[in-house]
Parts: structure tokens; C-alpha cells; sequence
DNA sequence: CCAATAACTAAACGATTGTTTAGTTATTTA
DNA sequence: TAAATAACTAAACAATCGTTTAGTTATTGG
């Protein structure tokens, strides 16, 4: 043992995470996460080996952070009707003070073309497995539902909220409410 | 008068525009511009001022190809029936033999930052508008709706392309059919 | 046919990218 | 207290970015 760190991993991850959400992949230079993280290159190289694994390790900090609005759908005995919230509560997660950032994640599959990094693509899709897992176990509790009406209605919420996610970069909050309110129409 | 061009404008930029549309425009180096079109940067520059002007001139160009569908839905009788077949149609136009290129227009919305450049910007809201106009112009052809409907559906439809043709780059083309049948299901 | 001029080639520009490395400082253990 | 070692600072790395420029080639009109 010999010298102490002067900073912790966790810490420093959720303000680069920040940096990433706000301005994309590439647009985020190893000088602006050196700078926003408060720490020398040589230490965020130490820790996470180089961009890619910083990155990394920001979208499973974002994982822990989007838990907030996921439990609610988990915990929604209702499922169609915390499905809904969920879309609610992500314009209201997703938006900055300053800023609409839209999903880390999905910021990120917009971003990357097809020969990116397989780790950082594997877990993209991973994520969306994960989601999409999440809105047919909401579904299920919906007793009336037979098993394929769930997985069509599984899919077709999952493409909703990546193109929600997306266009709520762009669109104001007034118009995603009127877009989730058709989305959930006769649903 | 001196030496003749070797090349034709419209030529080139539809040469870049595929470039454009299968990379993106920051991946898009000049050096990439220069091999696919095939001409010197000292062309590139002298024809269009910068990286900025040939984009721009790109998407006029992908406007005037984006016709190929925009025709039908103009006329259309049936205004919604014209819009579902556009968003079938759509799926085809933005699929290359390879890969999956979403819209031109989107893909840059999704990449750029607010801090990005204003003309570019512009033409992109711009954009937006006319698509918007469209379909509220097919929507007004089914004469039950009330025009608050016909405004909501707009913005709703409006949102359901912009979050589609980001997903179109993501998920397989059932999923994306699974998609459309359900935004219309009840419309 | 020759001077004028526009379009070409190719090299270089400064700035910035992600990454590495040499050298210094602080802490631990023997 | 002194040797060992991990974490720090800061400078430099090669590669690439968008853009410019000097020099050459081809075509025009007088």
C-alpha cells in the first residue's frame, strides 16, 4: 500500500455520467471529463482503463438512477396504468434544468453506427431487453390479457418509449404529453 | 471563362448524401467526402464553402428523394389510409441492402446538440414543419374529424415518424410493422 | 498563339482527439 | 527512519479533424 486516492470511483462516475447525458459520446472529450470529474487523465485511465470503460461504467450509474421511476411500474398493481406513468415520469426524469437530454441509452444507440464497440452495443441491447422485460411483466398483471396480446403489446410500448425517448430532445413537453395520451388511447 | 468542371454539383452531393445518411455527420470526415465523391477537398470547398454548405446541400437533396413517398400521401383520398401506408413506405425508403439508415433529417436531429449550427438547425425545424403539414393535410381529406382532432393527430403522428425512423436503425422490420399496426389500430 | 483565368493536385496548416509516459509527491510498512 | 510503492502533475505522443494555400494543368477569348 502507499499513496491514498483522492477521490471516489462512484463519485466521479456520476459527474461524468452528467457530462455524457448532456452532450453525447463523442461530443464528450477525454478534456471535458478530465475537467468535469475533477481529475487528472492519468487517474481516470487508472481507474476505468480509457473512455470506453468510463462510459461503461456511466451507463450502469444511469441503470441505478432510472430505478426511480422503474419502481413504480414494478410496484403498479394496475399494469397498463403504471405503464403509462412511466412514460409520464420519464419526460419529467429526463429533463434538465437547462436542458432536454432524452435517454443516456438511447442517446447512445441514435449515436453509434454499426461497427462501434461490441461491449458498449451488447449492453445497449441488454438494456432494452431489460426494459422491455419490465412492460410485459407490468402487462401481465392485467389478467384480461392472453400471452400473445402482451408480447405484441410489449414491443409496441418499447418502440413508443425509444422514439418518445428521442424525440423528447426535440419536441416540447406539451406535445409528448398529447403523443403518450394517443399512445394510450384505447389501450 | 477558363477550365472546365469535371464533375456536376447534383452529382457529387447525391454521392454525399449517401454518406451522410449511412454515417452520420460528425463521422462523416472530409477525407471520406473527398474518396466518395470524388473529388479533390479544393473541389469540395470551392463548390459548397465548407462541411457545413455540402450538408446542406445534402438535405435538399434527400427532400427531392423523400418525394418518392411524400407523393402518395399527397394524394391520397383516403387521408388516413395514405398516412399508414406512408410509415410502410417509409420503413423501405430508409432501408439500404446493407444497413439500416433511418432518416437523413432525424439521424442529424438525434446528433446535434443546441449549441450546433444554426442554419443547419433551421432547415431542420423547417423540415419538421413540412412533414407536419402533410399529414395534417391527409388527415383534413377524412371529413368526420373536427380540426382540434386533426391538430392533436398531427402532433401525434408527427412524434410516433420521428421516434419510428430512430428506432428503424435498432429494431428488425416485424417489430417496426408490429409498431405502425398498433399506432393505427384505433385512428 | 498567347495572356488570362478557372479547376485541378498535393502538401501543409493549427487545433484537437484519445492515450501514454517521465518525473514528483505522499503514504505505508518493515 | 528509510525503502517501497501507489497516486499525483504535466508534458508529450501519434493520429486525425476541418480548412487553406502554393503550384500545376487545361481551357478560354482577344
Amino acid at each position: 500500500m502507499a499513496r491514498k486516492k483522492e477521490y471516489k470511483e462512484e463519485e466521479v462516475i456520476e459527474k461524468a455520467m452528467a457530462l455524457f447525458w448532456n452532450n453525447g459520446y463523442e461530443t464528450t472529450s477525454m478534456q471535458m471529463l478530465e475537467k468535469e470529474m475533477g481529475i487528472n487523465k492519468f487517474s481516470i485511465y487508472a481507474s476505468f482503463g480509457n473512455k470506453n470503460g468510463v462510459f461503461l461504467e456511466c451507463m450502469k450509474c444511469y441503470k441505478k438512477k432510472l430505478n426511480q421511476i422503474i419502481l413504480p411500474l414494478k410496484n403498479a398493481t394496475d399494469g397498463m396504468k403504471g405503464l403509462k406513468q412511466y412514460f409520464y415520469d420519464f419526460i419529467e426524469f429526463s429533463r434538465d434544468p437547462q436542458i432536454a437530454r432524452g435517454c443516456l441509452i438511447t442517446n447512445t444507440a441514435n449515436e453509434l453506427n454499426e461497427d462501434a464497440d461490441p461491449t458498449i452495443k451488447a449492453e445497449l441491447s441488454k438494456f432494452t431487453g431489460e426494459i422491455r422485460t419490465h412492460f410485459a411483466n407490468a402487462l401481465k398483471r392485467n389478467t384480461t390479457k392472453d400471452a400473445i396480446t402482451i408480447e405484441n403489446q410489449a414491443d409496441y410500448f418499447l418502440i413508443s418509449m425509444f422514439g418518445m425517448a428521442s424525440a423528447s430532445r426535440v419536441f416540447p413537453k406539451e406535445q409528448l404529453h398529447n403523443y403518450i395520451e394517443n399512445i394510450f388511447k384505447n389501450a
